[in-house]
DNA sequence: ACATATTTTCCGGTATACCGAACTTAGTTC
DNA sequence: GAACTAAGTTCGGTATACCGGAAAATATGT
């Protein structure tokens, strides 16, 4: 598994239950490449197709930038979530805004 | 300027004070790759060398991926709406989270 | 107007990101 | 245990990311 991005990819992906195949359809690259991500000692993909491949996983693309020192699992977390977010119709982000309203009184 | 890419790039970094060369030097990369960036229709670099230079500018990496298709006014609202996402425990983020997957699945 | 220092643009070459398709391995069913 | 299937692995080739250095262009001083 060799690099720091591979073996984070690797875990990601299959906890999100991706064939290699499966995300690389998904997130538009070719499997062998996805597979070299994974496996090769050094790599050294573009921003473009690593933020589609993390885009798929749900994870900003600096998740496997970052050399996790602290704590970034609930950073990135948040800005999934917050990627996920802006990406919604403007009905559905006004519900989950009422969601949080509620949240933010109890 | 040619692409979305390049013109951030080229006025953040003005904004900066950076030359081309001295932007260059400080985010290792060359500065006629520097230039291309800023100026060739189409280009694709790689997350580690985006990345690179999106520090030295003191932003991240995503800042130069994400096209702005919000309006400003709607930006408003999301970031307000994200600060207060942020600010709740993680059992209810966790909630927040759920509800926003079956959102973007319909 | 001329020198010269600084920044930007251009270009040839090399390394490698990324691909398609073939091959291998591991499961599953009969 | 052969025959299918789905997953992972390997490989040769092509396009292009990225570089060094030279040539324009632009700014600054005298």
């Amino acid at each position: 598994m060799a690099n720091q991005l591979g073996s984070k990819l690797n875990k990601l992906r299959k906890e999100k239950g991706f064939t290699l195949e499966s995300l690389a359809k998904a997130a538009n690259v070719s499997k062998s490449y996805l597979w070299e991500l994974e496996n090769r000692e050094v790599n050294n993909p573009s921003a473009q197709r690593l933020a589609a491949i993390a885009d798929q996983l749900g994870v900003t693309a600096d998740f496997f930038l970052d050399d996790d020192t602290s704590h970034p699992e609930e950073k990135h977390l948040d800005d999934a979530f917050f990627r996920g977010y802006k990406s919604l119709g403007s009905q559905e982000k006004e519900q989950l805004r009422k969601i949080l309203d509620a949240f933010k009184k109890s």
